[in-house]
Parts: structure tokens; sequence; C-alpha cells
DNA sequence: CTGAAAGCGCTTACAG
DNA sequence: CTGAAAGCGCTTACAG
């Protein structure tokens, strides 16, 4: 179907080499026969074929990245950098979302179809460490997220903890006592929420109080509606905190839905923080305050981190030891927290 | 470095004629070698190199996508709904991002470092007609969005202008007399936002009125700040509508924030709706009223036509002929368009 | 039902 | 500075 080099050696009156070298730019090759064969090149219309010269070099310049869902604008921004951060290195990115489910998660970590692929960056949600050690698929694999696992490979995440201590702090110094969380599966010592709850445990404990566990509420997924339902759901209860501290923005957003139904206003009657400062956050009737995590430095690290692998081990097992990477975060102050007047 | 289908028919004692056909479950081989061979798959832990079958075969079962932003929820789940399409059909997507600039577009669509792909979809916004028909790159193409081209490519969009004149005509018939238009690009017959306005034309003179030009602005770009800053321009004018229809959800929600931010309610003052219906419109202060396309078929029209495409002739010139596909709308009535209790 | 061999289009030592 | 040839790992007529 195609032009193939050796359409354009024959044109040329050269052997492919020669093409080879031209369309690669070698040195060495003589202006006149590099203009010879370049126009043979233009008259044909020739096109390397990536896929042949992929086979042969053992590299294909694709990097998957799988996150749980796009319609997350966390996730869809983290994909606009990782792509942007890719292009620098010339490599292109395969996306797939994994609904935050474990089999599709295995699926993926499994090199599921994508041979293709010369290294994967995954968010993983529900995946388990024996699924990491289970792995067999050599391309080289890079962590996201807040889950920790103890496996050989690098992992990139902010210091939760520490995030959830300031978004907390934030709101006991605005003489905030009751202060609810909202997230999803927490239960585990290595479940996403986990450490974020910890945070919050740790800073009201640090304030000299109690941390009332009854204002701890599950949610079903990490959506507006669940941030909805459950602030429904706390409130139903008849409890009534003075702030809340979410698990990240869709569910803050989703419980201001409520809390603005039910009559409450934010920030006055109750005040409220997410975590991960997505733009929506800024427009709503009532702006979000937020921690905002540095997405262009995770999403750098974890595309540099692969490609120096694949630099020095094309798709070997993980050569360097592994490597945990911190990229900073702030708190953003907006209305939402803005200093009740008496 | 990885395990061949030659060692695993040594290992096997058989040809690799035989494991390939294991490998590819073809009928016809007996019960015996057929387990022999597995054997000796799941022993050397074999994994078929993709790489190597793609370019024996010409295709390499991976499809493009190249969205103007990702950070615009629209593209984001029009991305998540082509991934499931395509996963539906074996296929597997390659995401890009052009910032909706011709040079990046005219690249994704030249096949720029992409001779991997066997099919692109595109949703563009400055690309002219011109450069489609320049085009070298041999893999099918499918054309998304209200740009208009007279060109020999797959196109899907819903029908921008009918869509349009229904949203501007539920103002309407809500009484607002001086509905105002927000929306980039539209001077030209062939840029974007261009239809969307021609249907707030129509349906403004099928109601017996004349167009206020004056109420039409010109955005920057398509997001919440640009939306934002066009409301803010026409207020400072002195201008006050009664309504406004926003060229999409982004911006419409940007205008409400600065309606707000001016003390005027939404709804009771100025009512709005946009287009796109993004999840995000339904949990702000006030929920947006919208036009909801019908994202799942177009990314499954978009899919299909590709996977059909493809099935006919591999990456040849178009085959069949172009195909304009329209999927359904329908408005979604919320808040921002109460009706004013007078 | 299985084997030997060619070839997809490229890159790369190895010669000259 | 350029050529002839092997080989990346697979699939597929062609035989048997």
């Amino acid at each position: 179907m195609g032009v193939s080099l050796k359409d354009v050696a024959l044109r040329a009156g050269v052997s492919v080499k020669t093409v080879s070298n031209v369309v690669n730019n070698y040195p060495h090759v003589t202006t006149v026969t590099r203009a010879r064969v370049q126009q043979a090149i233009d008259e044909l219309g020739y096109r390397p074929n990536l896929t042949a010269r992929h086979l042969r070099k053992g590299r294909t310049g694709i990097l998957a990245l799988a996150v749980p869902e796009l319609s997350n604008p966390y996730f869809a921004d983290l994909a606009g950098a990782v792509i942007d951060a890719a292009a620098r290195h010339d490599y292109t990115v395969l996306l797939d979302h994994t609904a935050g489910e474990r089999a599709k998660e295995i699926l993926v970590c499994q090199g599921f179809r994508s041979h293709v692929i010369d290294g994967l960056i995954l968010s993983p949600i529900e995946l388990e460490t024996e699924d990491l050690l289970g792995r067999t698929d050599t391309a080289p694999l890079v962590l996201l997220g807040e889950r920790q696992y103890d496996v050989p490979y690098d992992h990139i995440a902010i210091d939760n903890v520490a995030a959830s201590r300031t978004a907390v702090r934030h709101l006991l110094d605005l003489g905030n006592r009751r202060i609810a969380f909202l997230g999803a599966r927490f239960e585990s010592e290595r479940q996403p929420a986990h450490l974020r709850l910890r945070g919050w445990r740790e800073e009201i404990r640090a304030a000299g109080l109690v941390p009332d566990e009854s204002l701890v509420i599950a949610t079903d997924g990490y959506g507006r509606t669940d941030g909805a339902a459950a602030m429904a759901a706390l409130l139903d209860r008849g409890e009534r905190p003075d702030a809340v501290f979410a698990y990240n923005d869709l569910i803050a957003l989703g419980a201001m839905r409520t809390l603005t139904e039910r009559g409450l206003r934010v920030a006055q009657d109750v005040a409220v923080v997410g975590f991960d400062d997505i733009e929506e956050g800024r427009f709503g009737g009532v702006s979000l305050t937020t921690i905002s995590p540095d997405k262009q430095a995770i999403a750098r690290l974890a595309v540099d981190g692969l490609v120096q692998r694949l630099a020095r081990s094309p798709s070997g097992p993980p050569a360097a030891e592994p490597r945990r990477a911190r990229p900073g975060f702030r708190l953003v102050v907006r209305e939402s927290t803005a200093r009740r007047t008496p």
C-alpha cells in the first residue's frame, strides 16, 4: 500500500541505507545525494512506517496513562499535563480509564492489549499490593496518587497528610470546632481517602480536641452527587457541623449544593474546604477554598521518571531503585471559608 | 529481550505456525498439541509482540482523538465516551489536544508522529478547508463539531442551528425580549460559533423581533473566565439584557458568576442558557439550563464510522462516500431559567 | 492438522 | 561516504 524506503531508494538510485540516513538526518551524506533522495521522497510522498521502526528499535514512543475517570476535572487536567510533558520528550499518550475498578486496573497493569506501550502511568483506586507484585508486564510503571504500596515502582504523590492538616488547621483557625469529613473508601490503611482522613484526625488532636467520628461520612464515589448525598445524610441525622472538609472538590461542590438547598449559607453557616483545585471551584455561586496540588509537577515527574528509565533499559525490569517523589501543594483560600462576620 | 514465538515453538517442539495458531485461537489444532503449546507459553511467560503483529497486518488497533482542550468537561466527557466506544471494537485511543490552534490541528491531520494510528477523530476549531484538502496522511478521518467543511470526510455534529433556536425559543417563551449572545469566533461563515449565532438570529426574527446586534459579545476563548469577562463588558456598556444565551456551558457559568458579583440574580433578573450539558452546570448555586447533545451517540458514530472504513480498506483513501451524521440533542430546563414570579 | 519459508518496512553492524 | 544483508517478531499462503 504505502511507499517504502525501497521504493525511494529505487527511484533515487541509491541503497535503502542511504535513504534511511537521509530520513534520520544522519550527518555524512553528500549534499548532492541528500538532495536527490529528498526529491524522490517528495515525489513519491514517502512517509516512514513507524510500526516497522518500532519493531526494529524495540520502542514505540507511546506512553499510557490510566486514570479512574476523565469526567473528574482533576484527572482531565492531569491528562492534559501528562500529554504536554510527554510531547516534550517526543512521546505520545494512550489514554485509558478504569472507573476505579480493580479488575480494570489489573488489566491495565498487565499490559492488556498494550504491548505497544513503552511505559505506563497509573492512578489506582482499588488495586491491591498483590496485584502489583503479580505483575508480569515488563514496561516501566509509575504509580500516582494517595494509595500506598510496598512495591518496587516509582510513586508520585503530594504529602496528603500534611495537605489535609493544612486544610483542617485553616478551618480551626477560623474558629470552627465541629468539622465534618466527607470522603470515600477510607476503611483500610491502604485505601485512597485514608491519609486525608488521618490528616483530619491528627490536626484536630493537635488542637487539643477530640475528633468526632460521627462527623466522618463515607461517600459512595468521588462525584458531585456523592458529596450532595453525604451532606444530606449528615444533616438528616440531625448533625449540624460548622465546617466541612471534603476528600475532593467535586464532593465539596456537591455538599455546597445540598447546604444551599437546605437553606444554609456556605461560609456564614458552614465553611467548606475541598481538595484538587479544579477551576470549577472558582466559579460557583460561592467560590471554593481548596488544596491545590502541583499538577504540572506531578505530570512532569511521572513522565520524566518513565523517560529516564526507558533511556536506561528499554522495557526491562526496574533497573534503578524506585523513587518516591513529593510534588508540592498549597492552600488556596476563597469565599467558602470567608471569615464569619459576627 | 522478550520471549518470542520461536522460543515457545522450540520449547513445545512444534513450528511457530502452530504456536501462532494457538495464540490466535484458530480452530483445527489438536487438543493435545494446544495443551503442550499452552504449557510452553505459560512456562516462558510469552506475550505476543503487538508491534510485530501490527507491522505484518498493516493495522495497529489504535485510534487517535484530538480535541481542543481536555480541561473543558465537554471534551473530557467526549474523550471518555470515545474510549469506551473504541474498546467495544478492541481499539485503544491515543489522545491529543490542539488548544484550538490551527498549526497544531494541521499537525494532527498530517499524522504527525502518528503513522501508528489506524484512524483519526478530530474536533477542529481553526482548521481551514484548504488544510484538509492538502492532507496527505492516508488514515481515515472523522470530523466532529460545528465547523463546516466541503471536504470528503465523515462529519458528525448535532444540528446546531436547530439546537440554538430551541434554546432561544425557550427564552422567548419565558417573556424575555433582550437576549444577549456570548460566544467566540463567529465572524466568518465557517467559524465555530457561527451556526449557534445564526440560530439566535433566526429564532428572534421568527418571533417577529429584530435581533439587537449590540447584544452579541465576542469572547476571547471558550472558558469560564472568557464568559465572565464578556458579561462584565456587556454590563459595563450599560446594557442590561433580560436573558443570556451562551455558546457553551463554561461561558454561561462565567457569565453567571459575573451577574452574581454585580448583584444581579440569575433567573429572576437575568435568565441564562448554556450549551453542552456538563455536570458542573447542575451543581452551581443556581443550576444551569442547557442544550444537551447526545455525547454517547457522537462518540459511537465517530468510532463506528472509522471502524467500518477500516474494515473495508485498511488505511486507504476514503472508499465509501463521506457521511454526515446528526446525533440528537435536547433542552434541559433548570433553575437559571425558572419562570419569574411577577 | 502441521511445517518451512517468505515478507511486512525498517535499522544497523559489517564491509568497502 | 555508500552498499549488501541480516533480523526485529509476527502472519500467511503454500505444501504436505
